[in-house]
DNA sequence: CTTTAACCCTGGAGGC
DNA sequence: TGCCTCCAGGGTTAAA
């Protein structure tokens, strides 16, 4: 999947050719995903206007006056778009249709979603189950090394996973966990609570810095990414530092990058620069 | 409360 | 060629 970056850039391409534009088919060609769409999904939103796209973490939040809603691309998923009368690929499992565009979900390991939550439950953001417990928004102006600090405060939990767990900051997966890490010069394994306030600030600016990067070259890309203009995305792999390293000369000081499995996901690191 | 581990699923890579 | 194991960008859920 998709780190925030993909997510983001698949929700601008989505915002600027949907907005205001009026649903006239949804199909269901595989309802399995996480969780089960609805059979009812097509009925709900067929004829209404999107009022915005928008996103809460890594999810998409397609609003309608009505409701919103939620759209997640789990490990393997992109959301792209297609014409009219190109042919699906597998895994191409649902279709939103518009008056002169069409996108398309593919996720080959379904460990995506998509969901409805109606507005007589309130904002999707506030309310929604799965949206609730979510973390800051890494370019909220509200998070600064100060805020990190305080959230961090007797966590015994190791920094990475700290990071990647989304209940303190969202939008920080596997990769971007391990870069952000290294620029900051912080060992991934380090007790989240023993983490200075200046160190605290270095990793805000990180985290926000790779995020930022990553961004602006259209979202990272291993395998399964294609942005919602059908473009692929550039290969963040070109610019990573750690990540995939394992054996490789750690670009700052040649010492080996080290891989590492914390709570059963790699972490990568170097074991010279970052203490 | 915090933290860990299992699990959802497909497919690609590499060993034999 | 096949079969087997391991690995993969996420995140929810149950259990410790």
């Amino acid at each position: 999947m998709p780190e925030l970056p993909e997510v983001e850039t698949t929700r601008r391409g989505l915002d600027s050719v949907i907005t205001g534009q009026t649903l006239s088919q949804f199909v269901v060609h595989n309802p399995r995903m996480r969780w089960p769409v609805i059979p009812e999904m097509g009925s709900l939103i067929i004829g209404h206007k999107v009022q915005s796209c928008d996103r809460r973490g890594k999810y998409l939040l397609f609003k309608f006056s009505h409701g919103t809603q939620l759209v997640h691309l789990g490990m393997s998923g992109s959301l792209r778009r297609v014409n009219p009368n190109d042919t699906l690929l597998k895994h191409d499992h649902i279709e939103w249709w518009f008056n002169d565009a069409r996108f398309v979900l593919h996720d080959p390991r379904r460990f995506g979603c998509v969901l409805w939550h109606p507005a007589s439950k309130g904002p999707a953001e506030e309310n929604h189950p799965l949206l609730v417990k979510l973390g800051i928004e890494p370019f909220d102006p509200e998070f600064t090394g100060a805020w990190l600090h305080k959230r961090l405060a007797g966590k015994k939990q190791a920094i990475k996973q700290a990071l990647l767990g989304g209940t303190i900051v969202v939008g920080v997966g596997n990769i971007y966990a391990s870069e952000a890490l290294f620029k900051a010069g912080i060992r991934p394994t380090t007790a989240a609570g023993k983490i200075s306030l200046k160190r605290c600030k270095s990793l805000v600016a990180s985290i926000q810095q790779t995020l930022k990067q990553a961004l602006e070259s259209g979202g990272s890309t291993l395998r399964d990414y294609i942005n919602a203009t059908g473009e692929p995305g550039a290969y963040f792999e070109l610019h990573a530092q750690v990540y995939d390293k394992e054996g490789k000369p750690c670009k700052a000081c040649g010492t080996s990058i080290v891989r590492i499995v914390q709570g059963q996901r790699a972490t990568y690191y170097c074991p010279s620069c970052q203490r």
